[in-house]
DNA sequence: CGATGTCATGACACCGATGTCATGACATCG
DNA sequence: CGATGTCATGACATCGGTGTCATGACATCG
């Protein structure tokens, strides 16, 4: 691969005037210009990086850490794939910065993340984001002061500057909605508790109950571990099947995200229920995979991935050009519900009212 | 960020005795070397790999260019998510070459992939893969000559060395097994012709049939557009109800993904056939976070794009080590049928005369 | 005991780009 | 017309490692 020496050489003027064109600084003659432009044609030159960033000791890399390329073939598949979504948002967040962006994959190991890490060091990144395949707590190894670190779907205890979803708020809107359109009863399958989505989204559904003067029934909300091996669908099934006998049974099945809702689809259906009319259903996380092309069309909440990732890029950068809010408490972010047909309105007077009203209005 | 400099000074050594240390080349003393660890660890040192890079002339870099990350968001969701297994694939096959991989995503504009392509060789990446999301013809800009590029899930006319799936042998194995089972009537769902999947599984397809002596009946092979936005799921509908009332209706239907295997099901639902008694249901992929959770579970036939990714991760340090065949045929990459509860054995009899043929075996 | 070999280490150049400073050719100004 | 300023360009040092060669201290051998 050519130089600037020989590019220099063919064009008959000195390195430095090449890097001068190269960059646009200093004042370069124009025919000087133009045969060093040709010369560089020529040759098919490309610039070193690794040249260039040793005087600059600037990389122009960022550094992302994420399970999201290998971690999917576990045998419990869970979640959707939001890092993915997050790191499209962070790239995208990132384009315009002239950085590029480096992604490292943990192969579903974490021991691994030290090591990834100082491969990130050694190409001198000039910040890092770590990824988190779910919402949850992380320890990551220190870093030295001058790269700074934003976590993204997770937080530490050491107030590192995070982004995560408002899992909470997000479930309240969804339920709020519910409650908007006449449920009552509304059941709430919920992830393990031991993972902040299992805790956060039920307190939601709760505040979402309060705020409507709704009373909790405790029998409609219940931790299923819908993705085990093989047990995972029996324990749907008895959890449901024993719902659905209750003296005032529920009218929708609020499922702690959207696999879960595809897997109580197959089992409403095998019970011979047909969704939505005798049951709803509604889903979490709009894993457009699966809520657009189940049949019913599944209604659920969007938690915005991409936004995610996009607020942890944005917060990188500032952090790294120093005009930093040093404000040191994580980002919520939230996102919009999307009403489909696996949940019917218990009040479509209610629906013509406000059509109605808008017609009105006009 | 310290620099040997640095750490030789503390140490009372010569750079060079650090880079000794560092790199475990030259003799050195036992005090000295632990003097010299002593001093990295104090100071946290990190090789600079731009440095490093520089006298080497090997950047141990490895560029990798896909849409795997922001494609998804495309309104179509069409396949699963294939350039993502590919990607996983070549991390795992490149993990024990010491190679750093870069990812660069298109950002879904394939107009980008020259830019990313400067990029990579601004960083004198010492090969490229090029991962295309679905099986595919691509033609990439011409690359220096001594930056070797792999193809993996497409092909190019110049033929440049690539590893693409089976698509053919894949569904003749399927159907094969579909046929093993009893079936005769075996009605096929494809995708559109323009991808190379519309064409060459559909040819599987009817290999199979050829092969086992059975008619091609043309009206059991219909290509359906099921991803189109709002007519999509119409023409899937259409389609199947045309099939069922046929004098001799299909007893299974083959789907050209699982995704469209995933729409079939809540199809056949709202018709009133049960699956897998009235009529079985196959797919393709087996895209497990479908194939697995639907109820029942989904038959299908494995395209293993991690293999893919593998195979195209040895092919790129094969052709960097310079151990070549310069075999330039395009690598075929087959994966095992998934038996699982969407079809029905239709001739249990050998099922159990199986079973107890092993048994008595014993 | 002198010649030769091995070991541990350092001095120095070099990879490719770029920042700093210098230089020569003109143009402009008092 | 000499002083000063601007423009186009080049010489040289430098970034942080590493390859090459040199050097001094010992050990070994004939």
């Amino acid at each position: 691969m050519s130089t600037i020496y020989d590019v220099a050489h063919r064009a008959g003027v000195s390195p430095k005037t090449v890097s001068r064109v190269l960059n646009g600084d200093g004042p370069v003659g124009e025919k000087t210009r133009e045969a060093v432009e040709a010369a560089m044609r020529e040759l098919g030159y490309v610039r070193s990086n690794a040249a260039r960033m040793m005087r600059a000791q600037k990389s122009g890399i960022i550094g992302l850490i994420t399970g999201a390329i290998s971690t999917r073939n576990q045998p419990s598949t869970q979640q959707g794939l939001p890092d993915l979504y997050i790191v499209q948002g962070i790239q995208r967040a990132l384009e315009s910065s002239g950085m590029t962006v480096m992604i490292a994959d943990t192969a579903g190991r974490n021991d691994r993340v030290p090591h990834l890490i100082d491969t990130f060091l050694s190409h001198r990144v000039e910040g890092l984001i770590y990824v988190a395949e779910y919402h949850q707590e992380v320890n990551l190894p220190q870093l030295p002061d001058d790269t700074p670190l934003v976590l993204a779907n997770c937080y530490d205890s050491r107030g590192t500057p995070s982004v995560v979803p408002d899992d909470r708020r997000l479930q309240a809107d969804l339920v709020r909605r519910l409650i908007a359109s006449g449920h009552r009863r509304i059941a709430y399958l919920s992830l393990r508790p031991d993972m902040a989505a299992g805790r956060l989204r039920p307190q939601g559904y709760r505040d979402a109950l309060a705020e409507a003067g709704l009373p909790f029934d405790p029998a409609l909300l219940v931790h299923v571990d819908f993705d085990q091996p093989e047990i995972g669908p029996q324990l749907l099934w008895d959890t449901i099947d024993r719902m659905l006998r209750l003296p005032e049974p529920p009218s929708v099945l609020c499922c702690g995200n959207d696999q879960m809702a595809m897997m109580v689809y197959g089992i409403l259906r095998s019970m011979g229920r047909r969704v939505p009319d005798e049951i709803g259903v509604a889903g979490f996380d709009n894993y457009r995979a699966i809520a657009e092309t189940l049949f019913p069309p599944l209604t659920t909440v969007e938690l915005p991935y991409n936004a995610i990732g996009a607020r942890a890029g944005e917060r990188l950068m500032h952090l790294i050009s120093g005009e930093g809010r040093d404000d040191h408490s994580p980002v919520l972010v939230a996102g919009p519900v999307h009403w489909r047909a696996s949940v019917i309105e218990l009040r479509p007077e209610n629906v013509v009212t406000f059509r109605t009203l808008r017609e009105e209005s006009k």
